[in-house]
DNA sequence: CATACCGTGTTTTTT
DNA sequence: ACACGGTATG
């Protein structure tokens, strides 16, 4: 079945139910997988779901669907892999590299390799991961998408392919997955001729959130799941497709009839979110795309509230009218967990935070940097996963790098000695570090033969912090800060049961925190949202606000160079407008405050509203211009069209 | 060999 | 602004 359902038509509410109804018939949950695009999404279904089965009667008595085969397709993969490790020819206690870990692991190899010293500068890490990643995710041949996407890599294909091999080669000694190589290896696995039928066998149904989201990759290791058809539901929404930067296609969506013949096409048109003139709003907005929708959302939520389109001076004013606005809302009694700011990229919300801060509402935001990949976690996790796995070379490098006087050489030589010495991590104790590492090298070693010994895990993170503490002053600024973050990390590690169950689980899953305040005590005080627009997928508010829609920012300026990434950015606003259930705003800030420009040091630059909201489609709008108009001589140039009259007037000469 | 400093090129969204 | 390569210095 191929449920084609708009925005807030209820796609969750129609997976929910139907996965209660196949229970209420006698399905066996554990039988049933499925597979979302978020974790998030995963714990909100098996939530519903559970509410939904208590409240039927089934045959049987009462209904306790755990749904244990809930989750995305990385986490699904990462267990099927578990289990049967041993016949792929994988050691089941394998390792999962955060995108972190793996460019770092990257640039290892790729110093091994001598691709860092060439006369013509190299593609950083996390361009070649990005290449990789691409390359695997859509099933392309590297020089497609290197002509493609990646241009001005194209001349280092060759160097390339030998990079991936020697990364390949390197994970495959120290028992490590990327996140590419869970959806890889399980693909090859689910297609295997003996395995696949046993994995297929264990389940009676599938079903599918945000199918339009999915890769070329992910649709395969369906197809071989489910190669009839039989049992599988798949749920999407072609004017939701926001992830092709990861591969993902609306192809799949587009050819499962082909690929299905007789399968039953659904389509949900009724919006249950939002009230009509939002929806009317977002129907403007995706009439001006390129290819049709067929649908054509309507709802019988009346109101006479048109969305805003709200005029502000620059960024700070934008930030300044958000906050009150949101404290406004509250006065009315809307709660802030109703209320949302939603952004194209995670440092538009800079300005705001530090707002919000200053008048004490509390926030949780979602998208950006997480919680995992401050470098303070990535530390304490280097230690657990070296104990964990003394091969693991990423781990045990940045550990001996954390002390004074070793650098990256010096690590090297000595995990390398210390390998050698066949002891493993005993094996430290007996080298000489450099003078400077001299006093914390017995305490180090010490921490690490505990950890490698001791069973019971609650208090290993403690442990590891004594050691750790100490040296965070010298190491990053402010430490104090960081040293909260280390008091929920400890938090957070007590829910699990294991060291290896905590390694593994987190990775996949960690908790997306970067306010001070998100994991105090405070927990469970009701906050403001804020999230990126890709983050915010799936989700509703009460009231939305959307952050800079100006040209440069929504479509962003990074994504402006083909049609179809301007289309893909449409479908961005579009998204981030159908989460709003009563009322909406668009912000336009008519100009920024930028520093540190390269040529022009800090200025104001004027930017304008987004091509996406062009005039015919205003009467959608109310029109809202608050505080006093801008003068009109401030001096900038348009964002969009990075008109840079003062270079051009210096390479005149050149 | 670690570290500080300088110059140049890239810059987003997520699992 | 930041990553990263190169170079000077101790």
């Amino acid at each position: 079945m191929l449920i084609l359902a708009g925005a807030g038509t209820g796609k969750t509410r129609t997976l929910v139910h139907r996965v209660a109804e196949l229970v209420r018939r006698g399905a066996d949950p554990e039988r049933i997988l499925l597979l979302t695009f978020s974790r998030r999404a995963a714990d909100e279904m098996v939530r519903r779901a559970r509410l939904l089965c208590a409240r039927t009667t089934a045959p049987n008595g009462h209904l306790d669907v755990a749904l244990s085969w809930a989750g995305t397709f990385h986490a699904i993969g990462a267990r099927l892999l578990r289990l049967y490790a041993e016949r792929v020819g994988l050691d089941p206690t394998f390792t999962i590299l955060d995108r972190a870990d793996a460019a770092d692991l990257l640039d290892l190899v790729r110093e091994e390799e001598g691709l860092s010293r060439t006369d013509r500068r190299f593609p950083r890490k996390d361009t070649c991961l990005a290449i990789a990643s691409l390359t695997i995710n859509t099933g392309a041949e590297l020089s497609n998408v290197l002509e493609r996407h990646f241009p001005w890599c194209a001349e280092w294909e060759e160097e390339l392919k030998r990079l991936f091999r020697a990364y390949a080669r390197a994970k495959a000694a120290q028992n490590l997955l990327d996140y590419d190589d869970l959806l890889l290896a399980t693909e090859r696995m689910v297609r295997d001729p003996m395995i696949g039928p046993e994995i297929r066998a264990r389940f009676d149904f599938v079903l599918v959130d945000e199918y339009q989201d999915t890769n070329h990759l992910q649709n395969r290791i369906l197809e071989a799941l489910v190669p009839d058809g039989r049992g599988l539901t798949v749920v999407g929404d072609d004017a939701q497709a926001i992830y092709s930067f990861r591969g993902a296609t609306v192809r799949n969506i587009l050819a499962f009839p082909e690929k299905f013949p007789g399968c039953t096409i659904l389509r949900l048109e009724r919006n249950y979110r939002s009230a009509q003139p939002i929806l009317d709003a977002a129907n403007a907005v995706m009439s001006l795309a390129r290819e049709g929708y067929a649908k054509r959302l309507w709802s019988t939520r009346v109101s006479n509230l048109k969305p805003r389109l709200v005029q502000l001076g620059d960024d700070a004013d934008q930030a300044d009218y958000v906050a009150k606005a949101v404290l406004a809302a509250r006065e009315e009694g809307v709660a802030l967990e109703d209320m949302a700011v939603l952004f194209r990229t995670a440092h538009h919300s800079a300005a705001l935070e530090i707002e919000l801060a200053r008048r004490k509402i509390p926030f949780v935001k979602y998208g950006g940097l997480r919680f995992v990949e401050a470098a303070h976690v990535k530390d304490i996790l280097a230690f657990l996963r070296f104990v964990e796995n003394p091969a693991d070379r990423v781990a045990g490098l940045r550990v001996l790098q954390l002390l004074p006087g070793i650098g990256p050489g010096t690590a090297r030589r000595l995990i390398d000695a210390a390998l050698a010495s066949g002891h493993g991590l005993g094996g430290l104790a007996a080298l000489a570090p450099p003078p400077a590492a001299r006093a914390f090298w017995p305490g180090l070693c010490t921490l690490l033969l505990e950890l490698a010994q001791t069973a019971p895990w609650s208090g290993q993170i403690a442990r590891v912090r004594r050691f750790y503490d100490p040296l965070l002053d010298d190491l990053y600024d402010n430490a104090r800060a960081r040293l909260r973050d280390l008091d929920a990390l400890e938090a957070i590690a007590a829910r699990f049961t294991d060291r290896r169950r905590f390694l593994t689980e987190f990775a996949l899953d960690p908790p997306t925190v970067t306010s001070d305040e998100a994991l105090s005590p405070l927990l469970d005080q009701e906050r403001l949202t804020l999230s990126t627009i890709h983050s915010a997928k799936g989700l509703e508010w009460k009231i939305v606000w959307i952050l800079n829609c100006v040209d440069g920012c929504i479509p962003s300026d990074m994504a402006t160079s083909t049609p179809e990434e301007i289309e893909e950015e449409r479908r961005v606003l579009y998204v981030a407008m159908t989460r709003a259930k009563d009322r909406l705003e668009l912000l336009v800030p008519e100009r920024f405050y930028v520093s540190a420009q390269p040529r022009l040091g800090d200025r104001y630059v004027r930017a304008a509203r987004s091509r996406f909201l062009p005039d015919r489609i205003l009467d959608r709008f109310e029109r809202v211009a608050p505080g006093r108009p801008m003068s009109s001589d401030a001096a900038g140039v348009f964002i969009g069209s990075r008109i840079d009259l003062r270079a051009a007037l210096s390479t005149m000469w050149e």
